[in-house]
DNA sequence: GCCCAGGAGCATA
DNA sequence: TATGCTCATGGG
């Protein structure tokens, strides 16, 4: 079976995702109180929607949403969702702000490169604006493959796969190839894309929602010990011996 | 108390 | 190339 039709079974189980969150929207037209909203897509409206998501991808780095939300609504809270705010502020003083994610001595230093980047490459200007490479954001310090791809995807618009832990873990599982490579998933992500554009699917919207429904049945069902195979979606077409849990 | 979460950079072999 | 360590908070 290949990533398509997984995704087509997740979608299924578990619905439209609405990914990005952006918190400013919470509870306003299409976003739920937790500034999801499914089955919308369009592009950040603004420079600082695009720079909340920015800041979101670092400081979800290896921290769960909840503690990140803890995050975006103080730096919210105190207007400081804004690039050019950011990349002019004390980095002791941000990393009070940000300091329920974990890592904030090294997030702050992160968020005030990345700030620096975005606002000085004019990359803040909303959906009809120019857009960084995926190469100029590796480039910077503290942004690696799911950090930059998270931003093209999500902040940008960019049709590129998002390759996370929940995305490794499972598909590993799914072929029971343990050595899966990330390059590999990458493909298989995107030959999926290609297939849901035939059944008209847009990519970016694709993406979009099959990395977001892997990071929930990542938590759902498919964790990192004692996995729920037995109320698993996939069960059927899973390789993983499920005798081994 | 333990493990984990929507990682990334660096040292070591 | 490939592990292993560090950074650090909040929830289960």
């Amino acid at each position: 079976m290949d990533y398509y039709s997984l995704y087509t079974l997740l979608l299924e189980a578990y619905g439209l995702q609405g990914w990005w969150p952006l918190t400013g929207r919470a509870g306003s037209g299409a976003y739920n109180e937790k500034g999801y909203h499914p089955g919308v897509y369009h592009l950040p409206e603004s420079g600082n929607e695009q720079f909340e998501i920015a800041l979101g991808a670092v400081l979800t780095q290896n921290c769960s949403w909840h503690n990140v939300r803890i995050c975006l609504e103080r730096l919210s809270a105190a207007g400081l969702v804004n690039g050019e705010i950011i990349a002019q502020m004390d980095e002791t003083e941000l990393a009070d702000y940000i300091r329920s994610s974990g890592y904030y001595k090294q997030k702050s230093r992160k968020l005030r490169i990345l700030s620096r980047f975005l606002v000085e490459g004019s990359w803040l200007q909303g959906c009809a604006g120019n857009k960084p490479s995926r190469a100029e954001l590796l480039n910077l310090w503290g942004i690696g493959e799911e950090s930059a791809d998270s931003i093209l995807l999500y902040a940008y618009g960019v049709p590129c796969p998002v390759v996370d832990a929940s995305a490794r873990r499972i598909l590993a599982r799914f072929v029971d190839e343990p050595s899966l490579s990330d390059e590999t998933i990458r493909r298989g992500m995107e030959f999926a894309a290609l297939k849901g554009e035939a059944e008209g699917t847009p990519p970016v919207s694709f993406l979009n929602e099959f990395h977001a429904l892997l990071v929930k049945h990542g938590k759902a069902v498919c964790t990192k010990r004692n996995p729920r195979c037995p109320e698993c979606c996939l069960l059927s077409c899973c390789a993983y011996d499920k005798q081994k849990v």
